[in-house]
RNA sequence: GGUGGGGUGGCCGAGAGGCGAGGCAGCGGCCUGCAAAGCCGUAUACGCGGGUUCGAAUCCCGUCCCCACCUCCA
């Protein structure tokens, strides 16, 4: 089976064809950095992470591209409110001042921290906004020469992209200009039509200075959408393979990125790829609703990879619906893949952990993922597999528990949701503590083998019942006791 | 009003004309000193009403409801 996914501009899953054979040029919409992230983000990191990750085990060169929009005007706003004395728990103590940069540079660290711990791979190149200033401006000129931009009828120093010049406007996400609902504030604003778009936002009284770069067409800064247009043609050209984001960006963001780049005599994405919102209820999560919940409340909650398993167990375009009970049921999936590689380690290897080297997955779990990334589907080979090496395990078959080992890996590891995988044991701290835990406990379970030996079950009972009330599960098997954290 | 996507068993979540994906929870059994883990078995599921068909959760017609976007939003 051939790999294919939805492509959002043509409202159909379609053959993926690379333009270069073997090389995959992807770019998705990263964050503004205006604030914490929140679940949602990094949910639409996994989907593309997985996407990466799958491309690249398909034998791939993927070049992965996700911006951060570093300017804009929630960072100038939310910059500015940090100046004023009501923003501090103590009215009386004054609010130190953050400069919109350093509020933005503080908020994509976050994002960052949130990526690296939930195992998002690093993209190739991470560009900010504010570094390719150039490559804007050269933009809007095209645009401007070739009619399908204009600078702001009254002096406000904007630059606009006019939508009536450019007929494609609305084909990515099937609408006409004459169909959408007017902005309920649109007033003109030196417009030619209240739908055409800044391209440039002149400098305002009040902002400050440093927010304001020169220009052929007055002092000011890009405006959002721009932004991804000009940096994607600089990291991966004027046609590229997939182009991803939130399915809330479609409009109208992806819709004038694509207007402006093909009205600029560009290729642009050849594949549009949307992931689905997490909701609350049934509601989408999002700042101005309230309802966000973050990856640090997660991870209070649950481990990283249990995090992960979370956010990523969905077919990327469904809405993911959060509730209460939802990591303590991926916690439990996840032990239980954990519990079989752990058993199965133990069975073939013994203590000594050796380095398993990952075979071929299995073809359902291909199939699958080549099906625009079925990942429940492919988490049902998971487990299937999983059952059948347990199976393999009672019946002492070395032979199937090794490949049903070895398969579960490779699975695994195009998720990114290897138990084994350093990167989730990556605690140091925790290691040295652990160790001295585990000299305890051996010694209380080696007692209580003593006692179960004499036949002496109060007494091992007794054992294990303390342990319980510590939190740590004791099982028996024929290879003797084991004990883990609840 | 326009556009896109949905309504599947107690819960999550695939499938898209014919052996009831998978996970979680439950129940019965095997194993166990007892457990745990594991294995085996176990469900009147497909919003509602019609229709097409030998056969429909899947196709057609009608109908109700939900979500997203059209304003910043992953």
């Amino acid at each position: 089976m051939s790999l294919r996914f939805y492509d959002t501009a043509t409202a159909q899953v379609r053959d993926f064809v690379p333009l270069v054979p073997g090389k995959v040029g992807l770019y998705y919409c990263g964050a503004t950095v205006q604030g914490d992230p929140h679940v949602g983000h990094i949910r639409s990191a996994i989907a593309f992470d997985q996407l990466t990750r799958w491309l690249r085990s398909s034998g791939y060169d993927v070049t992965v591209v996700r911006n951060v929009t570093d300017i804009d005007d929630k960072i100038l706003v939310k910059s500015a409110d940090s100046f004023r004395p009501d923003a501090a728990e103590d009215p009386m103590v004054p609010v130190p001042n953050e400069p919109w940069w350093a509020l933005a540079y503080r908020y994509e660290q976050e994002f960052a921290k949130a990526y690296d711990a939930l195992g998002v791979e690093r993209p190739t190149y991470e560009p900010r906004a504010t570094g390719h200033i150039p490559e804007m401006h050269r933009l809007i000129q095209q645009l401007i020469d070739r009619g399908h931009a204009y600078p702001a009828l009254d002096d406000s120093g904007d630059v606009y992209f006019d939508v009536r010049s450019w007929p494609e406007y609305g084909s990515l996400t099937h609408q006409r200009i004459e169909d959408m609902q007017a902005a309920p504030d649109a007033g003109p604003r030196g417009k030619k039509d209240p739908r055409d778009f800044a391209l440039w936002k002149g400098h305002k009284e009040g902002e400050p200075e440093t927010a304001s770069w020169a220009s052929p067409w007055g002092a000011g800064r890009p405006g959002w959408h721009l932004e991804c247009s000009a940096m994607v043609t600089k990291y991966l050209g004027t046609e590229f393979d997939i182009h991803g984001g939130g399915l809330d960006l479609r409009f109208p963001h992806h819709e004038n990125e694509v207007a402006q780049s093909r009205a600029a005599g560009q290729g642009f994405a050849n594949f549009w790829m949307h992931n689905g919102m997490v909701t609350f209820e049934g509601e989408k999560m999002s700042k101005s609703i309230g309802n966000i919940i973050t990856p640090a409340q997660m991870l209070q909650d649950a481990r990283p990879l249990v995090v992960r398993y979370y956010l990523g167990q969905a077919q990327y375009r469904s809405a993911l619906d959060y509730n209460p009970g939802s990591l303590v049921e991926a916690a439990a999936a996840v032990e239980r893949i954990e519990g079989f590689m752990q058993r199965a380690l133990k069975f073939l290897y013994g203590e000594q952990f050796g380095f398993v080297v990952a075979e071929r997955v299995p073809d359902a779990f291909a199939a699958a993922m080549d099906d625009d990334l079925n990942v429940p589907q492919a988490l049902a080979a998971v487990h299937e597999t999983v059952r059948a090496g347990n199976t393999a395990l009672d019946g002492k078959d070395k032979e199937a528990a090794t490949r049903a080992l070895h398969q579960v890996m490779a699975m695994t590891d195009v998720l990114h949701i290897n138990p084994l995988d350093p990167h989730w044991h990556s605690g140091g701290a925790d290691t040295a503590a652990h160790q001295a835990l585990d000299t305890l406990v051996r010694a209380q379970l080696e007692e209580r083998r003593a006692a179960r030996a004499a036949k002496d079950w109060s007494r091992a009972d007794a054992i294990r019942d303390t342990l319980a009330e510590a939190g740590i599960v004791v099982e028996d098997s024929a290879e003797g006791a084991s004990w883990s954290l609840g």
